[in-house]
RNA sequence: GGACUCGUAGCACAGUCUGGAUAGUGCGGGCGGCUUCGAACCGCCAGGUCGAGGGAUCGAAGCCCUCCGAGCCCUCCA
């Protein structure tokens, strides 16, 4: 137990208290205290005032006579509070022993939420014709970041990335390579996808305004790509293999690994879509049009002031959401697994097992990535759609909210970001599109980033290797990235400038890093073993104090970050534990003090941050090196 | 026109789910701190009718309603 057990210690007398009075259940609250309000609060007193017809301040000041009747372990007193708030202050010789020895445990931070249970979560899901931009590195980082929080939650989790290698993007870009003479291989060594992208993709579809014919021949490509087995069909596998396989590098180089891929092609050829469009037949769901604007459809019935969808077109194809259906379905194990997987090529860089999906190969492993919750990590411009979807799978599925879609806002660029690609947007922000070319890749900020922190290490170390100042370099360009797309809640807007979203001082993951660095330079310095046997009265100082109850907060904060699904609670936490830890070692002086006892004492602690800043920049796939 | 999201300091954001004390953090601005474990840091100051109005409540940034502003979605596109 950490902060949690003066919590429940609380609550429990309180309870008893009120038992004692005979006062009938109230849900009252037992929190940490805000500063300046000892350690623990309740508000029990308000709520009781109505029942008792006291004024909460009466009732608090009754209920901390009361109090001084019960078992402390690890409170040391209470106070009634004159605005009605009952206060208590923790026994810190005791909370701190508990806590720190705690934080020395290999599952510290862990909690229990889902009971060992199968947790599918999908994220990335990037077209394969073009590289990563930076609206796809939010998609990914906090579906990376919700994935981690979610396996210390006690999830058996599997990351899935969907392919859509069926799509008319995928046309779009076939048909430049066979339509205008684009080389399959990229001038100068170029990155695949970023050729792909930036080149093919980009000005094959400046050409459909030019020439109309072009949406015929386009629409012809992607017929041969569902059916597969054509020239074309081969060709475009062949592109999108290698798009994947280089975007996989942008994903893996910024620490998001995957389970298994998913391709849409093999959706369609498995013939998941005629089962799940006979059961949907079956349970009434869809509805035959046979007359109106949707003649000859099928569709979904809107719900009050929604439009109907059309799932299948009156030429008897499926449209973009019905393929989202016999997937939703798959991944929540509704249906019979269709497929066979095989191991992706080459192997991830964390030797995690990477599988794809087959149809049908021999020597093939049968496995199975389906879970009893799916998270789907989308763009919430797709909410509509992921409602319907929702909707279905409630509906197929006796267990609700089973199926969720986890929205986030986009990220667009600063008029001044904007301006450097040549886009005048007025002063407005602009929204990015990979088909008008408006957008800033992930791996160019990375490296953006990265001599940037080259730099800054460079400066203050000359005399580091440059292997090291790279690794180092690395780690903080990835943890820079990825805090910026975490640390504000999701449904807000990402405003990305290169230059203010790139900064390595203030709320940002450099500044984390280096306490963690700070702390990491004590210990190595100190050149002893710490040990949890140590004297834990001699923790006075209040920067030591506040650093021990945060050190304590982590399981806290797991639990609410993995229960509202929301990484930016974990980001926030690292912050608060950095800023507790820098403002302690201002403060306070750990080596070669005359006080030997307080000495291992803070060296313990010291080590218990380092543990701890660890565990919880995990979180978020933040790793932070000894020296920067 | 309808759906959804957002609106808190000059700027960018926490806090809103689960109503209670003194509304927090970073950037930017001002002042101060490196002969002492690393200044990517620390300390101090200035800066707020919590978009507006109404309602329920002993009590509202938070809950309900109306309005205003911004974004986004509303294809037999994906």
């Amino acid at each position: 137990m950490t902060f949690q057990a003066i919590l429940d210690e609380i609550e429990n007398n309180l309870k008893k208290i009120l038992d004692e009075m005979s006062i009938n259940e109230i849900v009252f609250t037992v929190e940490p205290a805000k500063p300046g309000f000892g350690d623990v609060s309740s508000n029990i007193s308000f709520l009781l005032a109505k029942e008792l017809k006291k004024s909460p301040r009466e009732i608090s000041e009754l209920l901390n006579q009361k109090y001084t009747d019960c078992i402390s372990t690890l409170v040391d007193h209470s106070e009634a509070h004159p605005s009605g708030y009952l206060n208590f202050y923790a026994d810190w010789t005791k909370l701190g022993q508990l806590i720190l020895s705690e934080s020395y445990l290999p599952y510290f931070g862990d909690v229990d939420l889902g009971n060992a249970s199968t947790l599918v979560i999908e994220h990335t899901s990037v077209n394969p014709n073009k590289a990563l931009h930076i609206g796809h590195v939010r998609n990914i980082i906090v579906g990376d970041c919700v994935s981690r929080i979610l396996k210390k939650s006690n999830y058996k989790v599997n990351v899935l990335n969907y392919v859509d290698d069926s799509g008319l993007q995928v046309a779009d870009i076939v048909l430049g390579f066979k339509h205008f003479g684009f080389e399959l291989e990229p001038p100068n060594g170029k990155k695949f996808d970023h050729y792909c992208g930036d080149d093919v993709y980009v000005k094959t579809t400046e050409k459909y305004e030019e020439d109309s014919s072009l949406e015929n021949i386009r629409k012809n490509i992607l017929k041969e790509i569902e059916e597969g087995n054509s020239e074309i069909a081969k060709f475009a596998d062949v592109v999108t293999k290698r798009v994947l396989s280089a975007q996989l590098e942008t994903c893996w180089n910024l620490g998001v690994f995957y389970d298994c891929l998913n391709f849409e092609s093999q959706i369609i050829r498995s013939g998941l879509w005629s089962k799940i469009f006979e059961k949907l037949k079956n349970m009434k769901l869809i509805e035959f049009e046979k007359d109106g604007k949707n003649e000859g459809c099928w569709v979904i019935r809107g719900n009050e002031n929604d439009e109907d969808k059309v799932i299948v077109r009156s030429n008897g194809t499926a449209t973009y959401i019905a393929k989202d259906i016999p997937y939703a379905a798959w991944k929540l194990g509704l249906l019979n697994d269709p497929f066979e997987y095989q191991k992706y090529f080459p192997e991830q860089p964390n030797s995690k097992i990477l599988w794809e999906t087959v149809v049908s190969e021999n020597n093939s492993e049968k496995s199975k990535f389906s879970g009893d919750k799916v998270i789907t990590v989308i763009d919430s411009r797709q909410s509509r759609l992921q409602k319907i979807i929702t909707e279905l799978m409630d509906k197929f599925k006796s267990s609700p909210d089973s199926y969720v879609h986890l929205g986030y806002e986009s990220v667009t660029l600063s008029p001044e970001t904007a301006k450097t690609l040549g886009i005048d947007t007025d002063g407005k922000q602009a929204q990015m599109s990979g088909r008008k070319g408006v957008y800033v890749n992930a791996d160019s900020v990375y490296e953006i980033l990265k001599s940037k922190t080259i730099e800054e290490t460079t400066k203050r170390h000359p005399e580091f290797e440059p292997s090291l100042v790279a690794d180092i370099a690395h780690h903080i360009s990835v943890g820079t990235l990825r805090y910026e797309m975490i640390k504000q809640d999701l449904d807000k807007i990402i405003t990305f400038d290169l230059n203010k979203s790139l900064s390595l001082e203030g709320d940002t993951s450099s500044y984390i890093q280096y306490s963690h660095a700070r702390a990491s330079r004590i210990l190595e310095k100190s050149n002893s073993e710490t040990s949890i046997d140590i004297d834990y009265s001699v923790f006075q100082e209040k920067t030591e104090l506040e650093l021990i109850k945060l050190i304590g907060m982590f399981n806290i904060q797991v639990r609410d970050s993995a229960k509202n699904l929301s990484p930016k609670v974990i980001a926030r936490y690292c912050h608060e534990l950095a800023v507790a830890f820098n403002s302690f070692y201002e403060h306070n002086h750990v080596l070669d003090l005359d006080d030997k006892q307080l000495e291992k004492a803070r060296l313990t602690l010291v080590n218990s941050y380092k543990i701890t800043i660890e565990k919880s920049l995990d979180l978020l796939g933040i790793s932070a090196p000894d020296r920067m």
